[in-house]
DNA sequence: CTCAAATTGTCATGAGCTGACACTTGTCGT
DNA sequence: ACGACAAGTGTCAGCTCATGACAATTTGAG
């Protein structure tokens, strides 16, 4: 136990070589994700069996759930990036800002970084997880409760930057909420009339937009 | 096509027989979701097999899926009465209400009656199912999915009572949406601080009260 | 009573997912 | 180098959920 130089998890500080093995997965695992959404494309999400994702890339189906949890996990993944990418961004706003504000520069920043690619993310993947989500209940359920944890995320993180508890004030939950409720209403809307919406950023701004000076009851 | 006498569904107006048949099948329902909730509750939600729930009833697993479509629906039947519950209270507020006052009344009105039995819940199940959903990912996603759906057929009605075309104005994406994220941050903040947040309705209201005064960027 | 429809049981099948165990391969200390 | 140990993988066996097909049964109607 005096050096442990292997480190199994991703914590590894190791400046040097991530060692052939470490390698040799990631490559397992980039593999099974393209080989995975290739498929999908091709003949949709539940037509597609983890059997058919394995044997493309030539390991067992067995591999397969040792690297993801579920089939809709590896359609998810980047759900996982993108949250990272969210607390980051939301992290490094001003600790002075209204913490709406913070919240709509936030999201509405990683929105358009999206749309651009600025990220590793694909847009055709990106798209083609949207129209699985619209008839794959299944995907559909997944992606919600993840949205759930993530929401569960940022409301340690604004009660944090309010400086209240979240075990006996309110407040952090509700803002959590309407955040992804923001979020959500401008998926909901794109996802229902995608003639009308087509921009993620800015139909998320509009969304805020409503959020913050529409709700009181002066319709 | 003249009578349709039969009406598999609960709407039966018949004031006469509905038939033994429709009986005995509304039995074997109500058998299957009670023996459901005794065995979650004495071996909770994931440990509880098809099998088990349909023995005890002494049917064949095939036919309990010819009730329920899954093993998650049958401990969610309640959220359709709910949902229906919802509606009904929601189309009969007075059109001239500020719909955000509307929307409070009816979810605070209706989780008031849960909580007082009123309607058809039985709070035993009902904290049944809060706790499974806490340990039971399979549950929560579920859950969640459905009210997605809630929250489509909340902004379908919205925008009806706004007047506005949901497909080319986000407010009732907003609003639906608001209204769910309210009912969410409750829901939220009562599983992880039960202490804390005790009454389902106060705890709602309170949301909204958020909702509607604290959202603007004035901190 | 008899027939037709609805309901259920039985059987078979497929997909998702997991545990156990053995085998291969990478890694590290000496 | 070499050998020990850990990590990764394949194989197999099995469970649970879910669905289609068909036969047997029950129910309702004439």
């Amino acid at each position: 136990m005096t050096a442990t130089a292997h480190e199994t998890g991703a914590s590894g500080p190791e400046p040097q070589s991530p060692g052939r093995r470490e390698r040799k997965k990631q490559r397992t695992r980039d593999a099974l994700v393209s080989a995975a959404f290739t498929l999908f494309a091709e003949k949709g999400f539940d037509a597609t069996t983890v059997e058919e994702i394995a044997d493309a890339v030539d390991v067992s189906s067995r591999t397969f759930f040792r690297y993801f949890a579920s089939k809709e996990d590896v359609a998810l993944t980047f759900q996982e990036e993108q949250t990272q990418a969210v607390v980051a961004a939301l992290l490094s706003r001003p600790a002075d800002e209204p913490i709406m504000t913070a919240l709509r520069a936030t999201v509405v920043g990683i929105a358009r970084a999206c749309e651009n690619g600025e990220l590793g993310f694909d847009p055709d993947r990106f798209e083609c997880v949207l129209s699985m989500l619209s008839d794959s209940p299944a995907l559909m359920a997944k992606s919600l409760e993840r949205t759930q944890k993530k929401q569960n995320l940022m409301t340690r993180i604004i009660a944090q930057r309010l400086g209240v508890d979240p075990a006996t004030d309110l407040r952090p939950h509700v803002i959590a909420s309407a955040a992804m409720a923001g979020f959500n209403a401008a998926a909901d809307a794109m996802r229902h009339h995608p003639e009308t919406f087509v921009s993620v950023s800015e139909t998320v701004d509009q969304a805020f937009a409503i959020l913050e000076e529409g709700l009181n009851p002066d319709h």
